[in-house]
DNA sequence: GCGCATTGATGGCTGC
DNA sequence: GCAGCCATCAATGCGC
């Protein structure tokens, strides 16, 4: 009875519970997912690694293919910028 | 021609270059996945915000659910440990 | 002659080039000290290390003493409360 | 006299206590130090706004400056890798 | 007040 | 096997 009928002051608290208790569960659920990701990420490495391939140079790579439009407008902007604040261009 | 029949000599590199490719495809598939989930996290994270739960305490559920009880148990001893030799708790 | 006798055009420009130029080198000085400062950190961790001190433990006193006692409160009410309705707490 | 004549039971406690304080006393005078020395940069910025100056331009070149010799190397390991990577590098 | 960017902390990997 | 290194992740501070 108390549990299908709990009083009245403690609705509130046994909803928030509730809620907490959804919220932390679906948030754990999601990192194991990421975590189960990692974890197929790093196979790949490790088979890779067995076919011979280095996976220091293999990081490196994914890591330059992440980079490198970024990096690219960063340079592109950087020759307006020094111009720009050495007050060498007209909008300056 | 050169492209339709290439050299013997080249064809093992080939063979590897296209090895190479697939792994750092996968990867990067896999690293979607892994940054697609991470955005589905903080989203839990801002709808709870949203709900009034605080952040930060969540998060710090989140991380002591992660660990087993005796780790927590040693680590809140070890801090007892050095609070109390510096005079930070009641009993010192 | 033009390096000694500038057009008047470019006076302030060179003036602005100049400070600027200061103004970086200055502060790339200044982080330079900085990071000396955290090297510094990291020496009397690591020399606390080898005494026998745990550091992890020794960065969690640093960072608790940092915090008023106010907050250091306030945060581990909440924790409780957040602990207490999921049932992680002796008395829940 | 038992704060000059210690009992032998306690003794190592307390040198360990002092030790202890002495070690987080460090660390904190240190980090005050970090923490000067940053705000010193702050109002190397500041000031530089007050004359005119764009902050976040600013903080860009001195970012820039600071990169520029690791992307350079990074950028001139880059091809190295992909060669070498693809079989294309006599050490290969 | 929010989002961004830097900084600090943690855990995993590599080399000795 | 452990220490140092690196990559990831949370947290604080800053600017918009």
């Amino acid at each position: 009875m108390a549990m299908t009928e709990p009083e009245d002051d403690f609705s509130q608290t046994q909803v928030s519970a509730a809620q907490l208790r959804a919220i932390v569960e679906r948030i754990e659920r999601l990192e194991e997912e990421k975590k189960a990701v990692a974890a197929q990420i790093k196979e790949v490495y490790d088979e890779a690694k067995g076919n011979g391939y280095d996976v220091k140079t293999l990081r490196k790579i994914v890591q330059i293919r992440k980079k490198k439009p970024e990096e690219r407008t960063e340079e592109e902007a950087m020759l307006d910028l020094y111009m720009h604040a050495l007050g060498m261009l007209p909008g300056s």
